[in-house]
DNA sequence: GGTTCAAGGATTGTATCCAATCCTGAGTAG
DNA sequence: CTACTCAGGATTGGATACAATCCTTGAACC
């Protein structure tokens, strides 16, 4: 018996709002009342806690005593915090993927970077979403250091937020496919330096059209 | 975060449970009977379930649908992961901090320091530990920035189950002590470089010590 | 007009109760 | 003797009900 077989209510919840942050259905500051979310998803206010206080942990939403739990602010700070420490974090992954990656590894990040280029033309932002986090997270995961991967996953969510807004434009789309196109270049040679620093630049600019979101 | 004025049972519930971690009071691969600990804290099964997830979305204690919490079995290779994150987040808190540190901040550095060697030598473990842990954080606050502490401490977190037993030896808590000496050394010359090197060699020792323990 | 303060409703925190699932162990068949 | 089956209790997941706290609103007072 997997554990994808035992469905709760509170994972059903928590899948949902997962999803309603990164539509961007639930805006930063705004309020989740508990009674409205769980009517909304037909559940007791008992999952839904559940699954809140997971995002809270997660610092996806921030808790008040007796007042509630909001949808998390991200600030300038924060937000530069964030890309610094996927810097310190990716980089380090990264140095430990390279010698690794096996030709299937290879392959399907070729595989996923063109999936990425097909959602990208097609202005599907949620199915390039997808296809980007996979893509990058399949060179994170070839680490083969799980808790580094569930790091950088939790930093990856704190800006769930944004990302439908920056994929949102075309512009933003299309560079993304170049600098994709020179890590995958810099993977085939299994250079590690090199590949970090295409990283690097991919993130810079990343950071520098979200600072302009933010505020 | 929740208002340190405001104490909530399901608050009081999880710095309980981290204390009875942190002495080794709960062992690792225990279960957590749900009913039984409620009934041992005074409070009903749902504060009591609030604090547990809390504790798993740290990674203390695992879930399993229907069947409970467990307190979490570091196996070998998780330790070291551990160590190895800590190692390259705490080199860049220190690289961020050390231009920042204030003439108070190594008085206060100085004084735990000193708070620690007491605390050595009387034997007193739990005041050790508590001592440690600020010193270190002092140290790492000191890079202001508040998500890159909140990192750090989930890993210290996790190494918690077997932090008492490591200090439970007279010999690691006196190695201990001149590794902070030297680490003290460092910072007063405002020198990162040796600072790094100092940290690192200061948890080498311990994932080592921690390894035959695991085991 | 501005400030204080006290209801009352709105919202969250917690306890209690019921439902769903798991685990144990006795009994049975092979 | 071993493997399987299937109650019955033990334990967890979730819903409902109640208590504690907060927030708004409006009136009294300066």
């Amino acid at each position: 018996m997997s554990h994808a077989t035992h469905i709760t209510a509170g994972s059903v919840v928590l899948a949902e709002l997962r999803r309603a942050i990164a539509t961007g259905e639930l805006t930063p500051g705004q309020q989740l009342v508990q009674e409205s979310l769980a009517e909304r998803f037909g559940v007791s206010r008992v999952p839904l806690r559940e699954a809140l206080q997971v995002l809270e942990a997660e610092g996806q939403v921030v808790h008040q005593v007796h007042r509630g739990y909001f949808i998390t602010e991200l600030s300038l700070p924060d937000l530069i915090e964030v890309y610094r420490l996927r810097a310190v974090l990716e980089a380090e992954a990264a140095r430990v993927a390279v010698p690794l990656l096996t030709d299937d590894d290879v392959e399907a990040l070729a595989e996923l970077a063109a999936r990425i280029e097909d959602a990208s033309e097609a202005g599907e932002v949620g199915a390039m979403i997808e296809a980007n986090r996979a893509f990058h997270f399949t060179l994170i995961d070839a680490a083969a250091m799980p808790r580094l991967s569930r790091l950088v996953a939790s930093l990856w969510d704190a800006t769930d937020v944004y990302r439908s807004v920056y994929y949102g434009s075309a512009t933003n789309r299309e560079r993304v496919d170049h600098e994709h196109a020179s890590i995958m270049a810099a993977i085939r040679n299994r250079n590690a330096t090199t590949l970090i620093g295409e990283l690097d630049a991919h993130r810079e600019h990343a950071v520098a059209e979200l600072s302009a979101i933010v505020r």
